[in-house]
DNA sequence: AAAGTCTGCAACCGCTTTCTT
DNA sequence: CAAGAAAGCGGTTGCAGACTT
């Protein structure tokens, strides 16, 4: 039954590791590859347990390893990925080549954790915190409205599987400009069951330092002005809440983003609509007024797919509707 | 210059999942 | 199938160096 114990724990070394044991663990997986890290110390001759040994080499001594610190494209891949995956390190690890778990773990905690709070934003909701105002009858309003207004019911089930295809590394964005969404209108479904996806757009977070405070204060004006002409339903509190305040940084500015689900139904003429209620479609424009640029591109965005969708209607729902496709490497049961 | 405080990160701890017997 | 070890993972800690007073 079972297996033996993988080392006697007594007499080992623990804390940092010198020179001489990185060179005796580099020499020895460099011959015998990684194997067994039970065996391993025995065999290379170092006073440490195998998992010592593992995280050593899979956190630092890995050749394939980048050090130095997060560009900016990291780093907001890393906050896009966390929004969708949460304190899944390994998973936004792997999607980020050559940083370990361990590194993103630390620089979220380090910087961007840091960031987000200066900024006002919740780093685990990825929401604008509302410590001073009364949360009961925010959550209150809140869960009334919005399950009734967008179709919520369908997101919070368990069976939506999610899906964020659209980074900001993601290069189909980058080089494709077009990602950008006009005023196209299809009918939307109003069964939540023939809802197939929904989206979260972040807008261009990069603009000439000298035109951010115009475009931020453009931007946050007309962002309100939008909700409380289209949210007829939805009370102060929860238009705030789903308002993310501008935030700032050293060098750059994070204008609006909207991490509301906006529903949206594939339709047969290749036409897209936004639409957070029945009867009030989105002027997308509208939202993302651009003064610098028109349309304004956007960085990145987030789909929630319908659980019940088979992967042949998702990569044909996004060949559809944005101009890009799915990656051939991508792997849907990976990512979920 | 010394003492105290802060920051960043490597490494550890303990829990969960996977694998082997 | 069950037991138990290995591997994987996320949270936490401890310490060295940087910064502030």
């Amino acid at each position: 039954m079972g297996r033996s114990p993988c080392c006697d724990k007594s007499g080992l070394k623990k804390g940092p590791w010198t020179q001489e044991e990185d060179l005796k663990l580099t020499q020895y997986i460099q011959i015998h590859g990684p194997g067994n890290w039970r065996t391993l110390p025995k065999n290379s001759g170092l006073q440490r347990c195998g998992k010592s040994c593992r995280l050593r080499w899979t956190n630092y001594l890995r050749p394939d390893i980048k050090r130095g610190r997060f560009s900016f494209e990291e780093e907001e891949t890393i906050i896009q990925l966390h929004k969708v995956l949460g304190n899944k390190w390994s998973a936004i690890a792997a999607r980020l080549p050559g940083r370990t778990d361990n590194e993103i773990k630390n620089y979220w905690n380090t910087h961007i954790r840091k960031r987000l709070l200066r900024n006002g934003i919740d780093p685990v909701t990825h929401r604008p915190r509302h410590d001073l105002l009364d949360m009961t009858s925010i959550l209150n309003s809140a869960s009334s409205n919005l399950s009734n207004l967008l179709n919520i019911q369908s997101l919070v089930n368990p069976q939506v599987l999610r899906l964020a295809t659209l980074l900001a590394s993601s290069s189909s964005i980058q080089q494709n400009n077009e990602f950008f969404l006009n005023n196209h209108i299809a009918p939307m479904s109003q069964n939540p069951n023939q809802q197939i996806a929904s989206v979260t757009f972040t807008p261009s977070s990069r603009l000439p330092s000298n035109q951010l405070w115009d475009e931020a204060h453009h931007m946050q004006k007309n962002n309100s002005q939008c909700f409380s002409e289209n949210m007829v339903n939805l009370n102060d509190q929860t238009s705030q809440e789903n308002l993310v305040p501008t935030c700032w940084t050293d060098d750059s500015i994070i204008l609006p983003h909207y991490s509301d689900q906006f529903t949206s139904q594939a339709s047969e003429n290749s036409t897209f609509q936004l639409s957070n209620t029945e009867n009030n479609n989105f002027n997308v424009d509208s939202i993302f007024p651009t003064p610098i640029s028109s349309p304004t591109p956007l960085d990145s965005a987030s789909i929630f797919i319908n659980g019940s969708s088979s992967e042949d209607e998702i990569e044909s729902y996004c060949r559809k509707h944005f101009k890009f496709e799915i990656p051939e490497s991508f792997e849907f049961d990976d990512f979920m």
